[in-house]
Order: C-alpha cells, then sequence, then structure tokens
DNA sequence: GATTGGCACTCGATGATCCCGAGTGCCAGA
DNA sequence: TCTGGCACTCGGGATCATCGAGTGCCAATC
C-alpha cells in the first residue's frame, strides 16, 4: 500500500506546505523536488494519500495539505535527530556560557530555543521532587519570625517566611540549622522531609512546639505541587507570524501558555532523556491546543530526567529543525547543571 | 479656546472610540452621550478641537479619532483616580494573598494585572540597588567550590558558584560567613558591598586572596545591572484582541517585550510611588512603541519606591481603569512587602 | 501493471464596478 | 451662538466576471 515513492511524495508535500504555508499541487511538486516522476502519477500517489487519510485538500480543487496523521508518519521516517551547523553549536555554547544563576540558565534556554526554531519555548525548571537538597538555611529576620531556605543540588531556591508564637533563642536556631542539613542535605526532598519531620522531638519541651511548626512549613513546601513545578516561557512573539490564518487557534494557545499549569501536564509525559517526543495536533491531550504540536525532551545531569522543555508551534512547523533545536538544547543545559 | 464643552466633547469621543474603536462621528456622538446641543454643534466643536490637533480624521469623511495628544488632554483631566468596586479589591486581595515567596508575588500580580486590564502587565522585581541586605550565607558544595548567597529585604535571592583556587577550612568560612553578615546585614547593597571589600584584609595571609576572589563575586553581583533588574511579563495574549488592526505595530512591540532591556529603562522613570505615570504614544521613549501606551507606577515597602509595575497597550486604552488598576495592585503588593 | 499526456471541470482568489450611507463643511435663519 | 438643511465625499460591502492552479479520469504507451 504505501509505496516507497509515495513516502517519498508525502515527504515532499510536508516540505513545501511547511515551507510556503500554501497548499501544495502536483505540478508544483514535481517542479520543486525531483522524483523522476510525471505530475500525473503524482496526482495517483496523492489520492492514495489521501485514501489513507495522511493528506487532505482545505477545498475541492485546491492542492494537499498534511493532516496529523501525515505529519505523523512524516516525522517517525525521520532517521535519527539532525545534527545542527557548527555555527549553531557555537551559538547555543555562546548564549548559555555566561550564565550566573539558575533562573539564568533557565531564561537563557529558553529565549535561546525561542530563537533557534522561531517558536514559543518553554523550559521547565528542574523539579523539586526529583532533586536532592544541597543545604538548608534558618535566618532569624525577628525573634518570632525566621525565614527558612532552601537550596537544592540543581540551584533552585525555595524560602519561606515562618511566623513563630514565641522566640527562639539563638542557638537553639544555630543547633537547628545544624540538624535540619544533617537530616536533609543530599537526600531526595521526599526522604528528607520524612527524615526532618523526626526531629522536633530531639529538642527540650519547650521549643518541640515551635519547631514542629517550622518543621511542618519546611514538608509542606516540599510537598506543594504547585511550587514543585515551575516554567518559564518564551518567543511568544513568534506566534505573531502566524497573525491571520491562525488567528482562532492562537489566542487560546497564548492563553494556554500562560496557564502555566496546563503546560506542565504536557511536559510532565516527555520527560525521557536523549529522546525526542513530538505531540501533533490532537495527540496533544488538550482541547484548547488542536491545530499546534509541541516537541519535548527531558534534560538533567547525566543520565537523570530533572524537568523537560519543549517547543510548541502549529502543527505545521519545522519537525526537524526543532527536534535538533530542542535535544542540542537539552544536552547543553544537562551539562551546565552536571557541572554546577 | 478651549470651551468646557469641546472637552466635554473630546472625553466623549475618547470614550466612544476606545470602547467602540470606530472612528465616532458627531451624529452618533449626540444620541450616545446626551450633550444638550445639536450635532451641527458639536460638528463645529469637533472642528476646532481638530484644529488644536487633539483629534484627527483617518480619511475625509470618516468620523473622528482622538490624537496622541488628545488622549493626552484627556487622561490630565480625569480627577484622581477612580476607585475599584469592592468586588475588584477582594479580587486582588484573595489573588494575592496565598503568595509564599517573592517570585510567587512577582508573578502573581502580573497575572492579576494583566487579567484586571486585559492588556500586557509588567512588573519589576524589586531593584538590588535599592534594597537592604538580609543575610549572606556561605554553603561549601565541595571544598574548593562555593555557594554565595544573598538576601535582601525585599525577599530577593541571588546565589553565585565560586571555584576557589585553593581550599579553604570549614572554621574559616564559618568565621567569613559571620564577619560577611556583620558587615552587610541591613546596609544598603552598595554600602554592603563597600564594606565588605575591606574584608580579606583580616584574615590571615594564605587565605587573603581566595576571599578577596570571594568578596569580588560578590560586589560584582552587587553592582551588576543586569541581574540589578529584573521583570516578569504577563498577558501577552491580551494583545492578540488587536489582531488585524495593530498587526503591524502588535508584533514589535511584543518583542519589545522580550527584550527586557527596553522595559527597563521604561519603567525605571515611572518611580513615585503614589503617583500613576502615563506615557501615551509617541511620549514613550522608544521608537517601536510609536502605538502603544504605557500606565506606570512605583511600589514598595512603606513610601520608599523599590521598583515599578506597569501596564502596556494600544494608545486606545482604556487609561482611567488602567490607572485605577496599575494603582490599586502597586498599593497592595508594596502592602506585603512591608509585611515580610 | 505502472506511467504518462490530454482534457474537461471545479472553485477560490482577484479585480472591476456599483451603490449606499455615515459623515463632513458650509450657510442661512432662529 | 446654535440649529436645520443641503450638497458633497469617499470607504466598505455586495455583485459579478474572469483567471488559473489544481483535480479526476481515460486512453495510449512503455
Amino acid at each position: 500500500m504505501l509505496d516507497d515513492r509515495k513516502l517519498e511524495v508525502l515527504c515532499a508535500i510536508v516540505e513545501d506546505y511547511v515551507r510556503t504555508h500554501e497548499p501544495v499541487g502536483s505540478k508544483t511538486l514535481v517542479e520543486r523536488h525531483h522524483l523522476g516522476v510525471s505530475s500525473a502519477t503524482v496526482r495517483n500517489d496523492m489520492a492514495a494519500l489521501e485514501e489513507d487519510g495522511l493528506i487532505a485538500q482545505p477545498h475541492t480543487s485546491a492542492g494537499r495539505i498534511p493532516t496529523d496523521k501525515g505529519y505523523r508518519l512524516f516525522v517517525d521516517n525521520l532517521t535519527g535527530i539532525k545534527p545542527l551547523t557548527r555555527a549553531e553549536k557555537r551559538a547555543i555554547a555562546t548564549f548559555l556560557q555566561g550564565a550566573v544563576d539558575l533562573d539564568d540558565v533557565i531564561h537563557r534556554s529558553v529565549r535561546l530555543l525561542a530563537q533557534l526554531t522561531q517558536q514559543v519555548a518553554i523550559v521547565q525548571y528542574p523539579t523539586l521532587s526529583r532533586s536532592t537538597v544541597r543545604h538548608v538555611e534558618v535566618v532569624a529576620l525577628t525573634p518570632t519570625r525566621l525565614l527558612l531556605v532552601l537550596i537544592t543540588s540543581a540551584g533552585r531556591v525555595e524560602q519561606r517566611v515562618v511566623e513563630l508564637p514565641t522566640p527562639l533563642d539563638d542557638d537553639v536556631i544555630s543547633d537547628l540549622r545544624a540538624r535540619l542539613n544533617v537530616a536533609a542535605v543530599g537526600q531526595r526532598l521526599v526522604d528528607a522531609a520524612h527524615r526532618v519531620s523526626a526531629l522536633p522531638e530531639t529538642f527540650r519541651p519547650p521549643d518541640v512546639a515551635v519547631i514542629a511548626q517550622l518543621v511542618a512549613v519546611f514538608t509542606e513546601a516540599v510537598a506543594d505541587e504547585r511550587t514543585d513545578e515551575k516554567v518559564a516561557i518564551g518567543g511568544t512573539a513568534n506566534l505573531m507570524r502566524f497573525g491571520d490564518e491562525f488567528d482562532r487557534s492562537i489566542k487560546p494557545l497564548l492563553e494556554a501558555l500562560e496557564e502555566h499549569v496546563v503546560l506542565l501536564k504536557l511536559l510532565g509525559e516527555a520527560t525521557s532523556p536523549s529522546t525526542v517526543t513530538v505531540r501533533i495536533g490532537h495527540e496533544v491531550p488538550h482541547e484548547q491546543l488542536g491545530a499546534a504540536s509541541i516537541v519535548a525532551t527531558g534534560y538533567g545531569p547525566g543520565d537523570r530526567t530533572l524537568a523537560s522543555l519543549a517547543v510548541v508551534g502549529p502543527t505545521r512547523m519545522d519537525y526537524p529543525g526543532s527536534m535538533a533545536a530542542v535535544y542540542a538544547v537539552a544536552r547543553y543545559v544537562s551539562q551546565i547543571l552536571a557541572d554546577a
């Protein structure tokens, strides 16, 4: 059923349509791509491809455009990830080099990815739940007010202000700080929360209640889903390029982009490192993004996956290019995290 | 020259045009607003207003639209800031209530402001240069690798990893930490940097060079403009509502929004708290934002101004509403910062 | 059997034309 | 100073004809 040549025709259609964004007809197709056959043959193939639901025509007597299913086949047929040019690699390296901060790394990555792909980029912060504790700090702001600071291995910093019913002595605080660190440092956050929750009992009676409260804040912060996952978005300006035509599908998309919660679900599933996940059109598990595709992958130091990053765009996007960019940026970010 | 009624006509034109977004003619004007005069009279007034450059007609035989100068006069003639409804106030309060973090406060504020005004919102993080040091922390990641954490009074956290040529003893680090805090806590950041730079000399010779390097990182981080100023943006989805018509002016605007540097200049000037600054069209000091207006104000605990927040939109925006929202959100954020 | 050239047909896009009506300026009269 | 009336303008929408890229199908050919 699916000839080698039919596949070739499909790919040609996808490429042309992605580039020109106009339905592509049999004649222009044989002109641009040197398939060694005539337009009539291509027409026959097109009819077959349409039969299989891989392409469609918006109106009778117009050219064909790929369907979601067509894009899917096209993507599945890509052999590996297209390597970036040397210039692109250098661009990535220099762009990410000066990063000074985890925040800085994330934001630079987002902008870089947006610029490389000319689409909307999303980078998730390293999830707390998959990180380990690097350091815990307790700072007395006032006698009854403590600042609890948690630094993860990936460099994320979480802080909470805790109001105490009664003041704590400075040496109790020092003691607490030391024990918190002993209990938590190096542990995954869930384990740390568990071990920390046993701490209050080891203090003298009058302080137990106060410290229990403080510890509760700690475990709560760790367990909270909303703080667990956090994303940065960039390149929304690139959505403008599809102005008129995507008018109705672009607005909900942008709105969805601001509803970070939605994104996290999308990213949450694409977590394998060194594998790039592509979701096309209706495959995206969100009804409002029907005309959008997502190219995502995981990143993290070594082979562990801490979080995901992705590119979102219209179904008619440059899949090979986006996949290459996503993959490359993920690798660089992973390396930076491994170094830091 | 500028009759009371002419002013009234101008305001009516502005209001109508902002609402309908269509050039408004004399007839429809007298229908909607019950000015006690006929359309012919309004026509005469309109001619005068056009003479003064306050309104213009896009084409002959079309209605009038306000010019930048017209909007300016309209805004200058507003008496005070329109108070928000009780429901809006409650919405603000509940929206910002659960904030747990400075980051959280900023992001919630941006989204809130965007939602209230249906425009693009920008909130600047409390500038480092105007903050004081709350706490300095030094964490040894490895023997030759320190993490320097700086927490400001407003809750901003800056961190830097420092590579050391030679390791430092734990007690030297403790000593350093203590002295850093003594020298810096409570100081404005510039002063802190100054005082901290005198520290290395007080250590024993072998450590002086190492500590000098560490201190250099500290002062550098404080002095760096890029880390000094930081902004969050939200509501870009709202730009879509002006799709076709603002097509050419909307794209550069969105791009400018991602070039944070530009924004900081815009915000940098609107720093008086309790005063709302409005920049209309060409008044905006950036050539690419010719068709945009900015409504900005400062915020900060008490009467000190730590940073700015603003709303950006097309010149034909709801100035009274935006001003009210900006003002209200700034007040709430200020209060939260004062509490924290 | 696959491929090709030819042909009639479809239908969206483009351009020309016309018409309408909201809006204007101006002027004479109240 | 305001108002009613009137002639004039001109952009937007509707209508219609044309054009051409594209299709499906069929008979002829390799």
